[in-house]
RNA sequence: GCCCAGGUGGUGUAGUGGCCUAUCAUGUCGGCCUGUCACGCCGACGACUCGGAUUCGAAUUCCGACCUGGGCGCCA
Protein backbone atom coordinates (compact mmCIF):
# COMPACT_ATOMS: atom_id res chain seq x y z
CA UNK A 1 0.00 0.00 0.00
CA UNK A 2 1.55 3.61 -0.82
CA UNK A 3 1.35 5.96 1.37
CA UNK A 4 2.18 9.51 1.24
CA UNK A 5 5.81 10.36 2.23
CA UNK A 6 4.76 12.83 4.58
CA UNK A 7 3.55 9.65 6.93
CA UNK A 8 6.97 7.49 6.44
CA UNK A 9 8.04 6.65 9.61
CA UNK A 10 10.83 4.37 11.65
CA UNK A 11 7.72 3.07 13.83
CA UNK A 12 5.45 1.74 10.36
CA UNK A 13 8.51 -0.99 9.69
CA UNK A 14 8.25 -1.43 5.65
CA UNK A 15 6.75 1.88 3.75
CA UNK A 16 6.18 1.43 0.08
CA UNK A 17 6.11 5.36 -1.06
CA UNK A 18 5.71 7.03 -4.80
CA UNK A 19 7.38 10.07 -6.26
CA UNK A 20 9.52 11.65 -8.28
CA UNK A 21 13.35 11.64 -8.07
CA UNK A 22 14.46 14.85 -6.65
CA UNK A 23 17.86 14.43 -6.57
CA UNK A 24 20.47 12.15 -6.61
CA UNK A 25 23.49 11.47 -4.73
CA UNK A 26 26.08 8.43 -5.75
CA UNK A 27 28.71 8.03 -3.51
CA UNK A 28 30.44 5.16 -4.99
CA UNK A 29 29.28 2.20 -2.94
CA UNK A 30 26.01 3.97 -1.16
CA UNK A 31 23.49 6.22 -2.97
CA UNK A 32 21.05 8.61 -2.12
CA UNK A 33 18.10 9.17 -3.48
CA UNK A 34 15.30 12.22 -2.26
CA UNK A 35 12.01 11.07 -3.50
CA UNK A 36 9.35 13.88 -3.45
CA UNK A 37 6.01 13.60 -3.62
CA UNK A 38 3.27 16.39 -2.79
CA UNK A 39 3.40 15.93 1.07
CA UNK A 40 7.13 15.90 1.25
CA UNK A 41 10.31 14.16 0.57
CA UNK A 42 12.01 11.07 1.82
CA UNK A 43 15.85 10.26 1.47
CA UNK A 44 15.87 6.47 0.13
CA UNK A 45 19.63 4.96 1.01
CA UNK A 46 21.01 2.09 -1.48
CA UNK A 47 23.89 0.61 0.25
CA UNK A 48 24.99 -1.06 -3.24
CA UNK A 49 26.75 -4.53 -1.82
CA UNK A 50 23.38 -5.07 0.19
CA UNK A 51 20.75 -4.84 -2.32
CA UNK A 52 19.06 -6.69 -5.19
CA UNK A 53 20.25 -7.01 -8.42
CA UNK A 54 16.70 -5.46 -9.43
CA UNK A 55 17.08 -2.06 -7.40
CA UNK A 56 20.35 -1.89 -8.50
CA UNK A 57 19.44 -1.90 -12.00
CA UNK A 58 16.33 -0.08 -11.58
CA UNK A 59 18.40 3.19 -9.56
CA UNK A 60 21.16 2.41 -12.51
CA UNK A 61 18.79 3.86 -15.28
CA UNK A 62 16.53 6.46 -13.43
CA UNK A 63 16.76 9.82 -14.21
CA UNK A 64 16.03 12.93 -12.13
CA UNK A 65 12.03 13.83 -12.42
CA UNK A 66 11.46 10.39 -13.54
CA UNK A 67 8.17 8.43 -11.58
CA UNK A 68 9.63 5.59 -8.98
CA UNK A 69 7.58 3.65 -6.48
CA UNK A 70 9.63 2.43 -3.97
CA UNK A 71 9.53 -0.22 -1.06
CA UNK A 72 11.29 -1.34 1.62
CA UNK A 73 12.48 -0.84 5.62
CA UNK A 74 12.44 2.65 7.07
CA UNK A 75 15.05 3.26 9.57
CA UNK A 76 15.62 6.02 12.20
CA UNK A 77 19.07 7.95 11.39
CA UNK A 78 19.41 11.48 13.01
CA UNK A 79 21.66 12.23 9.71
CA UNK A 80 18.79 11.96 7.46
CA UNK A 81 16.35 14.55 6.68
CA UNK A 82 12.86 14.14 8.41
CA UNK A 83 14.83 12.23 10.87
CA UNK A 84 14.53 8.66 8.84
CA UNK A 85 15.10 6.87 5.48
CA UNK A 86 14.45 4.04 3.97
CA UNK A 87 16.93 1.41 2.47
CA UNK A 88 14.61 -0.13 -0.94
CA UNK A 89 14.03 -4.18 -1.68
CA UNK A 90 11.98 -2.60 -4.40
CA UNK A 91 12.97 0.16 -6.49
CA UNK A 92 10.66 0.59 -10.00
CA UNK A 93 10.74 2.93 -12.32
CA UNK A 94 6.89 3.84 -13.17
CA UNK A 95 7.30 6.66 -16.09
CA UNK A 96 11.07 8.06 -17.14
CA UNK A 97 11.81 11.57 -17.63
CA UNK A 98 13.02 13.04 -20.34
CA UNK A 99 15.91 14.94 -20.15
CA UNK A 100 17.61 17.56 -20.32
CA UNK A 101 15.02 19.31 -17.91
CA UNK A 102 12.95 22.26 -18.96
CA UNK A 103 13.64 23.42 -15.54
CA UNK A 104 15.43 22.48 -12.81
CA UNK A 105 13.04 21.83 -10.04
CA UNK A 106 15.32 21.43 -7.04
CA UNK A 107 15.87 25.12 -7.28
CA UNK A 108 19.46 24.72 -7.06
CA UNK A 109 19.37 27.02 -9.92
CA UNK A 110 16.84 29.76 -10.34
CA UNK A 111 14.32 30.04 -13.28
CA UNK A 112 12.95 33.19 -14.88
CA UNK A 113 8.92 33.40 -14.27
CA UNK A 114 8.36 33.28 -17.86
CA UNK A 115 10.69 30.11 -18.29
CA UNK A 116 8.34 28.49 -15.20
CA UNK A 117 5.24 29.59 -17.08
CA UNK A 118 6.07 27.73 -19.98
CA UNK A 119 6.64 24.17 -17.71
CA UNK A 120 3.76 25.27 -15.22
CA UNK A 121 3.73 21.71 -14.85
CA UNK A 122 7.20 21.18 -13.82
CA UNK A 123 7.57 24.32 -12.18
CA UNK A 124 4.24 23.18 -9.86
CA UNK A 125 6.83 19.96 -8.43
CA UNK A 126 8.56 23.13 -6.89
CA UNK A 127 7.93 22.69 -3.20
CA UNK A 128 7.12 26.15 -2.62
CA UNK A 129 5.24 26.40 -5.64
CA UNK A 130 2.90 23.52 -4.67
CA UNK A 131 2.21 25.37 -1.30
CA UNK A 132 1.10 27.92 -2.69
CA UNK A 133 -1.30 26.23 -4.71
CA UNK A 134 -2.23 24.18 -1.57
CA UNK A 135 -2.79 27.26 -0.07
CA UNK A 136 -5.12 28.65 -2.62
CA UNK A 137 -7.18 25.74 -2.71
CA UNK A 138 -7.31 26.32 1.56
CA UNK A 139 -8.33 29.77 0.77
CA UNK A 140 -10.88 28.70 -1.58
CA UNK A 141 -12.42 26.18 0.61
CA UNK A 142 -12.84 28.15 3.47
CA UNK A 143 -14.44 30.92 1.50
CA UNK A 144 -17.00 28.76 0.38
CA UNK A 145 -17.75 27.51 4.01
CA UNK A 146 -17.49 30.79 5.84
CA UNK A 147 -20.20 32.12 2.81
CA UNK A 148 -22.17 28.68 3.15
CA UNK A 149 -22.14 28.87 7.05
CA UNK A 150 -23.23 32.60 6.65
CA UNK A 151 -26.59 31.33 5.00
CA UNK A 152 -25.61 32.29 1.30
CA UNK A 153 -26.81 31.04 -1.61
CA UNK A 154 -24.11 29.85 -4.00
CA UNK A 155 -25.13 30.96 -7.89
CA UNK A 156 -23.24 30.32 -11.40
CA UNK A 157 -24.30 33.40 -13.62
CA UNK A 158 -23.23 33.69 -17.57
CA UNK A 159 -20.02 34.42 -18.63
CA UNK A 160 -21.00 34.71 -22.13
CA UNK A 161 -22.72 38.19 -22.17
CA UNK A 162 -24.14 40.63 -24.78
CA UNK A 163 -23.04 43.69 -24.64
CA UNK A 164 -21.30 45.81 -22.86
CA UNK A 165 -23.04 47.57 -20.79
CA UNK A 166 -21.14 48.38 -17.45
CA UNK A 167 -18.41 50.48 -19.22
CA UNK A 168 -15.40 51.10 -18.11
CA UNK A 169 -13.26 48.19 -18.60
CA UNK A 170 -12.57 46.67 -22.33
CA UNK A 171 -14.17 43.36 -23.17
CA UNK A 172 -12.69 40.67 -24.76
CA UNK A 173 -15.24 40.36 -28.16
CA UNK A 174 -16.22 36.68 -29.14
CA UNK A 175 -18.20 35.41 -31.72
CA UNK A 176 -21.83 33.64 -30.46
CA UNK A 177 -23.25 32.31 -34.09
CA UNK A 178 -24.09 35.28 -35.84
CA UNK A 179 -24.32 37.58 -33.03
CA UNK A 180 -21.22 39.42 -31.21
CA UNK A 181 -20.73 38.88 -27.71
CA UNK A 182 -18.48 39.40 -24.84
CA UNK A 183 -17.08 37.93 -21.97
CA UNK A 184 -18.19 39.60 -19.05
CA UNK A 185 -16.16 41.62 -16.89
CA UNK A 186 -18.02 41.08 -13.25
CA UNK A 187 -21.28 39.02 -12.24
CA UNK A 188 -22.23 42.55 -10.64
CA UNK A 189 -25.74 42.96 -12.94
CA UNK A 190 -26.64 39.24 -12.26
CA UNK A 191 -25.91 39.04 -8.59
CA UNK A 192 -27.87 41.93 -8.14
CA UNK A 193 -30.60 40.47 -10.10
CA UNK A 194 -31.06 37.58 -7.71
CA UNK A 195 -31.54 40.41 -5.24
CA UNK A 196 -35.39 41.38 -7.05
CA UNK A 197 -35.49 37.11 -6.93
CA UNK A 198 -35.95 37.25 -3.26
CA UNK A 199 -32.75 35.35 -2.64
CA UNK A 200 -31.42 37.42 -0.34
CA UNK A 201 -27.67 36.53 0.19
CA UNK A 202 -25.79 35.05 -2.96
CA UNK A 203 -22.38 34.63 -3.51
CA UNK A 204 -20.52 33.20 -6.76
CA UNK A 205 -16.58 32.53 -7.43
CA UNK A 206 -15.43 32.54 -10.77
CA UNK A 207 -13.64 34.11 -13.58
CA UNK A 208 -13.91 37.31 -14.77
CA UNK A 209 -12.26 38.74 -17.71
CA UNK A 210 -10.89 42.25 -18.67
CA UNK A 211 -9.22 43.09 -22.20
CA UNK A 212 -7.32 45.94 -20.53
CA UNK A 213 -3.68 46.18 -22.21
CA UNK A 214 -2.07 46.76 -18.68
CA UNK A 215 1.24 45.52 -18.05
CA UNK A 216 1.85 44.88 -14.14
CA UNK A 217 2.56 42.90 -11.95
CA UNK A 218 -0.90 42.83 -9.93
CA UNK A 219 -3.29 42.87 -13.27
CA UNK A 220 -4.38 39.90 -15.16
CA UNK A 221 -6.66 39.19 -18.11
CA UNK A 222 -8.44 36.51 -16.63
CA UNK A 223 -8.70 36.83 -12.88
CA UNK A 224 -11.38 34.76 -10.16
CA UNK A 225 -13.63 36.94 -8.37
CA UNK A 226 -15.27 36.42 -5.40
CA UNK A 227 -18.65 37.88 -5.38
CA UNK A 228 -21.30 38.29 -2.84
CA UNK A 229 -24.51 40.89 -2.73
CA UNK A 230 -27.07 40.99 0.24
CA UNK A 231 -30.39 42.23 0.76
CA UNK A 232 -31.59 44.49 3.60
CA UNK A 233 -27.82 45.77 4.96
CA UNK A 234 -26.24 48.70 3.34
CA UNK A 235 -22.41 48.98 2.90
CA UNK A 236 -21.25 49.42 5.92
CA UNK A 237 -22.62 45.49 6.61
CA UNK A 238 -20.81 44.10 4.00
CA UNK A 239 -17.76 45.96 4.70
CA UNK A 240 -17.95 43.98 8.34
CA UNK A 241 -18.90 40.76 6.34
CA UNK A 242 -15.93 41.28 4.34
CA UNK A 243 -13.51 42.18 7.18
CA UNK A 244 -14.90 38.87 9.32
CA UNK A 245 -13.59 37.02 5.81
CA UNK A 246 -10.49 37.99 5.24
CA UNK A 247 -9.48 37.49 8.79
CA UNK A 248 -11.34 34.36 9.35
CA UNK A 249 -9.65 33.20 6.03
CA UNK A 250 -5.82 34.40 7.35
CA UNK A 251 -6.72 32.10 10.98
CA UNK A 252 -7.87 29.61 8.87
CA UNK A 253 -5.06 29.07 6.70
CA UNK A 254 -2.77 29.58 9.36
CA UNK A 255 -3.91 26.71 11.30
CA UNK A 256 -4.62 24.21 8.37
CA UNK A 257 -1.85 24.64 6.39
CA UNK A 258 1.23 24.96 8.73
CA UNK A 259 3.26 22.78 6.10
CA UNK A 260 2.78 24.80 3.02
CA UNK A 261 3.34 27.78 5.14
CA UNK A 262 6.96 26.65 6.22
CA UNK A 263 7.38 25.76 2.63
CA UNK A 264 7.21 29.46 2.31
CA UNK A 265 9.43 30.36 4.77
CA UNK A 266 6.86 31.48 6.46
CA UNK A 267 6.70 30.97 10.69
CA UNK A 268 3.45 32.36 11.70
CA UNK A 269 0.77 33.86 9.22
CA UNK A 270 -0.31 37.15 11.10
CA UNK A 271 -3.67 37.56 11.38
CA UNK A 272 -4.77 40.99 10.19
CA UNK A 273 -6.48 43.33 13.27
CA UNK A 274 -10.18 44.16 13.80
CA UNK A 275 -11.55 46.71 12.61
CA UNK A 276 -9.77 47.25 9.71
CA UNK A 277 -9.71 51.22 9.67
CA UNK A 278 -12.03 53.29 7.66
CA UNK A 279 -10.23 56.14 5.54
CA UNK A 280 -12.38 58.76 4.03
CA UNK A 281 -11.51 59.33 0.58
CA UNK A 282 -10.98 63.05 1.37
CA UNK A 283 -8.76 61.77 4.13
CA UNK A 284 -7.12 59.47 2.04
CA UNK A 285 -6.15 61.79 -0.46
CA UNK A 286 -4.61 64.30 1.53
CA UNK A 287 -2.55 61.59 3.37
CA UNK A 288 -1.56 61.07 -0.03
CA UNK A 289 -0.62 64.69 -1.10
CA UNK A 290 0.78 65.01 2.23
CA UNK A 291 3.38 62.23 1.80
CA UNK A 292 3.90 62.51 -2.42
CA UNK A 293 4.56 65.92 -2.68
CA UNK A 294 1.54 65.96 -5.24
CA UNK A 295 -1.72 67.48 -5.25
CA UNK A 296 -4.53 65.27 -5.73
CA UNK A 297 -7.91 67.29 -7.33
CA UNK A 298 -10.56 66.03 -5.20
CA UNK A 299 -12.43 63.75 -7.76
CA UNK A 300 -9.22 62.61 -9.16
CA UNK A 301 -9.10 58.40 -8.91
CA UNK A 302 -5.94 57.38 -6.77
CA UNK A 303 -3.03 56.24 -8.73
CA UNK A 304 -0.48 53.73 -7.82
CA UNK A 305 2.15 56.34 -6.27
CA UNK A 306 -0.67 57.93 -3.99
CA UNK A 307 -2.11 54.22 -2.84
CA UNK A 308 1.54 52.61 -2.25
CA UNK A 309 2.08 56.18 0.36
CA UNK A 310 -1.40 55.67 1.73
CA UNK A 311 -0.07 51.87 2.25
CA UNK A 312 2.79 52.48 3.54
CA UNK A 313 1.52 54.88 6.12
CA UNK A 314 -1.65 52.56 6.94
CA UNK A 315 0.82 49.53 7.32
CA UNK A 316 -1.70 47.49 7.76
CA UNK A 317 -5.97 45.97 5.90
CA UNK A 318 -7.97 49.37 5.58
CA UNK A 319 -11.13 50.81 3.88
CA UNK A 320 -11.53 54.01 1.55
CA UNK A 321 -14.75 55.09 1.75
CA UNK A 322 -17.44 57.74 1.31
CA UNK A 323 -16.25 57.69 -2.63
CA UNK A 324 -17.15 60.95 -4.80
CA UNK A 325 -19.84 59.49 -6.98
CA UNK A 326 -18.27 60.52 -10.05
CA UNK A 327 -15.58 58.37 -10.06
CA UNK A 328 -17.93 55.11 -8.97
CA UNK A 329 -19.98 53.34 -11.13
CA UNK A 330 -23.50 54.00 -11.81
CA UNK A 331 -25.22 51.22 -9.48
CA UNK A 332 -23.43 53.08 -6.62
CA UNK A 333 -25.91 54.41 -4.17
CA UNK A 334 -25.40 57.99 -3.53
CA UNK A 335 -26.04 59.47 0.25
CA UNK A 336 -29.61 60.80 0.63
CA UNK A 337 -27.49 64.08 2.46
CA UNK A 338 -25.20 64.86 -0.03
CA UNK A 339 -25.65 63.00 -3.76
CA UNK A 340 -21.79 63.93 -4.82
CA UNK A 341 -20.13 61.41 -2.35
CA UNK A 342 -21.52 57.60 -2.92
CA UNK A 343 -21.98 54.65 -0.26
CA UNK A 344 -18.47 52.93 -1.98
CA UNK A 345 -15.95 51.44 -0.44
CA UNK A 346 -12.28 49.40 -1.47
CA UNK A 347 -11.08 47.27 0.68
CA UNK A 348 -6.96 47.96 0.55
CA UNK A 349 -3.57 45.55 1.43
CA UNK A 350 -1.12 47.76 2.39
CA UNK A 351 0.05 46.51 -1.53
CA UNK A 352 -3.10 47.05 -3.49
CA UNK A 353 -6.96 46.81 -3.56
CA UNK A 354 -8.28 44.15 -3.41
CA UNK A 355 -12.23 44.54 -3.07
CA UNK A 356 -14.18 47.12 -4.34
CA UNK A 357 -17.96 47.00 -3.06
CA UNK A 358 -20.98 49.63 -2.03
CA UNK A 359 -24.80 49.44 -1.08
CA UNK A 360 -26.50 49.97 -4.84
CA UNK A 361 -28.76 51.99 -6.03
CA UNK A 362 -32.35 50.09 -5.64
CA UNK A 363 -34.85 52.88 -6.86
CA UNK A 364 -35.34 52.50 -10.40
CA UNK A 365 -35.60 56.35 -11.69
CA UNK A 366 -32.33 57.06 -9.80
CA UNK A 367 -30.24 53.92 -11.36
CA UNK A 368 -31.71 55.39 -14.97
CA UNK A 369 -30.82 58.48 -13.89
CA UNK A 370 -27.14 57.62 -12.90
CA UNK A 371 -27.01 55.44 -16.12
CA UNK A 372 -27.50 59.04 -18.26
CA UNK A 373 -24.96 60.68 -16.35
CA UNK A 374 -22.63 58.26 -16.60
CA UNK A 375 -23.24 59.51 -20.68
CA UNK A 376 -24.37 55.73 -21.37
CA UNK A 377 -27.74 54.80 -23.19
CA UNK A 378 -30.38 53.07 -20.31
CA UNK A 379 -32.23 51.48 -23.42
CA UNK A 380 -29.37 49.25 -23.38
CA UNK A 381 -29.46 48.12 -19.87
CA UNK A 382 -33.26 47.02 -20.30
CA UNK A 383 -32.83 43.85 -18.98
CA UNK A 384 -30.84 44.67 -15.72
CA UNK A 385 -33.69 48.09 -15.26
CA UNK A 386 -36.54 45.40 -15.58
CA UNK A 387 -35.99 43.52 -11.77
CA UNK A 388 -36.45 47.15 -10.30
CA UNK A 389 -39.22 47.64 -11.55
CA UNK A 390 -41.16 45.03 -9.66
CA UNK A 391 -39.97 45.56 -6.09
CA UNK A 392 -36.13 45.36 -5.59
CA UNK A 393 -34.64 45.27 -2.33
CA UNK A 394 -32.34 47.80 -0.52
CA UNK A 395 -28.83 46.02 -1.02
CA UNK A 396 -25.16 45.67 -1.10
CA UNK A 397 -22.19 44.03 -1.89
CA UNK A 398 -18.34 43.59 -3.19
CA UNK A 399 -16.39 41.76 -5.32
CA UNK A 400 -12.77 40.22 -4.25
CA UNK A 401 -10.13 39.26 -6.34
CA UNK A 402 -8.57 36.12 -5.19
CA UNK A 403 -5.31 35.85 -6.94
CA UNK A 404 -4.38 39.08 -5.16
CA UNK A 405 -6.13 37.81 -1.67
CA UNK A 406 -3.91 35.14 -2.10
CA UNK A 407 -0.27 37.10 -3.38
CA UNK A 408 -0.71 39.62 -0.53
CA UNK A 409 -1.53 36.99 2.40
CA UNK A 410 1.75 35.26 1.14
CA UNK A 411 3.52 38.22 -0.05
CA UNK A 412 3.93 36.91 -3.34
CA UNK A 413 5.98 39.59 -5.91
CA UNK A 414 3.54 38.74 -8.65
CA UNK A 415 0.36 38.01 -9.05
CA UNK A 416 1.12 35.20 -11.99
CA UNK A 417 2.33 33.46 -8.61
CA UNK A 418 -0.82 33.41 -7.35
CA UNK A 419 -2.62 31.65 -10.29
CA UNK A 420 -1.66 28.23 -12.14
CA UNK A 421 -2.41 29.08 -15.39
CA UNK A 422 -1.92 33.28 -16.06
CA UNK A 423 -3.16 34.78 -18.95
CA UNK A 424 -1.65 38.29 -19.43
CA UNK A 425 -1.63 40.72 -22.12
CA UNK A 426 1.20 38.08 -23.92
CA UNK A 427 0.22 34.71 -22.55
CA UNK A 428 -2.56 33.04 -23.72
CA UNK A 429 -0.65 29.41 -23.49
CA UNK A 430 -0.45 26.43 -21.55
C1' G B 1 -0.63 52.32 -24.96
C1' C B 2 3.97 55.13 -23.12
C1' C B 3 8.84 54.80 -20.85
C1' C B 4 13.11 52.06 -19.11
C1' A B 5 16.08 47.62 -19.01
C1' G B 6 17.12 43.16 -21.32
C1' G B 7 17.51 38.57 -25.05
C1' U B 8 24.60 34.20 -24.53
C1' G B 9 24.56 26.03 -23.76
C1' G B 10 18.49 22.64 -20.95
C1' U B 11 18.53 26.34 -16.62
C1' G B 12 20.70 30.80 -14.26
C1' U B 13 24.80 33.93 -15.64
C1' A B 14 30.08 36.61 -17.04
C1' G B 15 31.69 39.03 -21.17
C1' U B 16 30.90 46.89 -23.99
C1' G B 17 35.27 46.12 -31.00
C1' G B 18 40.62 41.83 -31.91
C1' C B 19 43.10 38.87 -25.72
C1' C B 20 36.25 34.61 -27.52
C1' U B 21 38.49 28.22 -30.16
C1' A B 22 33.01 32.74 -25.11
C1' U B 23 33.30 32.76 -18.21
C1' C B 24 31.22 30.50 -14.00
C1' A B 25 27.52 27.51 -11.73
C1' U B 26 24.01 23.85 -12.43
C1' G B 27 22.81 19.85 -15.77
C1' U B 28 23.98 15.57 -18.99
C1' C B 29 27.59 11.59 -20.23
C1' G B 30 32.09 8.73 -18.61
C1' G B 31 35.58 7.62 -14.43
C1' C B 32 36.80 7.44 -8.82
C1' C B 33 34.40 7.39 -4.08
C1' U B 34 30.01 3.63 1.93
C1' G B 35 26.86 8.68 5.25
C1' U B 36 25.64 12.42 1.48
C1' C B 37 22.23 16.40 2.54
C1' A B 38 24.13 22.66 -2.79
C1' C B 39 28.37 15.56 -1.54
C1' G B 40 33.54 15.84 -3.37
C1' C B 41 37.34 15.00 -7.21
C1' C B 42 38.94 14.08 -12.67
C1' G B 43 37.50 14.33 -17.91
C1' A B 44 33.98 15.35 -21.76
C1' C B 45 29.31 17.60 -23.98
C1' G B 46 26.42 21.78 -24.81
C1' A B 47 24.97 28.69 -26.35
C1' C B 48 25.80 34.46 -28.64
C1' U B 49 16.96 35.67 -30.84
C1' C B 50 16.30 36.91 -36.21
C1' G B 51 17.30 40.22 -40.50
C1' G B 52 20.13 44.24 -42.32
C1' A B 53 24.19 47.97 -41.72
C1' U B 54 29.15 49.91 -40.10
C1' U B 55 34.16 47.71 -39.76
C1' C B 56 40.05 44.62 -42.01
C1' G B 57 37.40 42.33 -37.73
C1' A B 58 30.84 42.31 -34.22
C1' A B 59 28.21 38.39 -28.65
C1' U B 60 29.91 43.54 -28.12
C1' U B 61 28.29 49.50 -32.27
C1' C B 62 23.90 51.21 -35.32
C1' C B 63 18.82 50.27 -37.64
C1' G B 64 14.50 47.15 -37.90
C1' A B 65 11.59 42.92 -36.33
C1' C B 66 10.25 39.45 -32.73
C1' C B 67 10.36 38.05 -27.60
C1' U B 68 10.94 39.01 -22.16
C1' G B 69 11.11 41.74 -17.41
C1' G B 70 9.88 46.16 -14.77
C1' G B 71 7.66 51.13 -13.96
C1' C B 72 3.58 54.16 -15.32
C1' G B 73 -1.09 54.75 -17.60
C1' C B 74 -5.58 52.31 -18.32
C1' C B 75 -8.69 49.18 -15.14
C1' A B 76 -15.99 49.11 -10.52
Amino acid sequence: MRIPIREVSPESGRAEVAGWVHEVRDLGGLAFFLIRDRTGILQVTVPKKKVSEAVLSGMKEVSRESLVRVSGIVKAIDKAPGGRELIPDCFEILSRSGSPLPLDVSEKVPAELDTRLDSRFLDARRPRVTAVFQIRSRVMRTVNEFLFSRGFINITSPKIVAAATEGGTELFPIAYFEKEAFLNQSPQLYKQMMMAAGFEKVFEVGPIFRAEEHNTTKHLNEATSIDIEVSFTDHHGVMSLLEELVVHTYRDVGEHCQGALEALGIDRLPTPKTPFPRLSYGEAIELAAGKTGESIQYGDDIGTAAEKAIGEHMGEHYFIVDWPTAIKPYYAMPYEQDPEISKAFDLMHPRMELSSGAQRVHDHDLLVQQIQSKGLNPENFEFYLEPFRYGMPPHAGWGLGAERLVMTMLSLGNIREAILFPRDRHRLTP
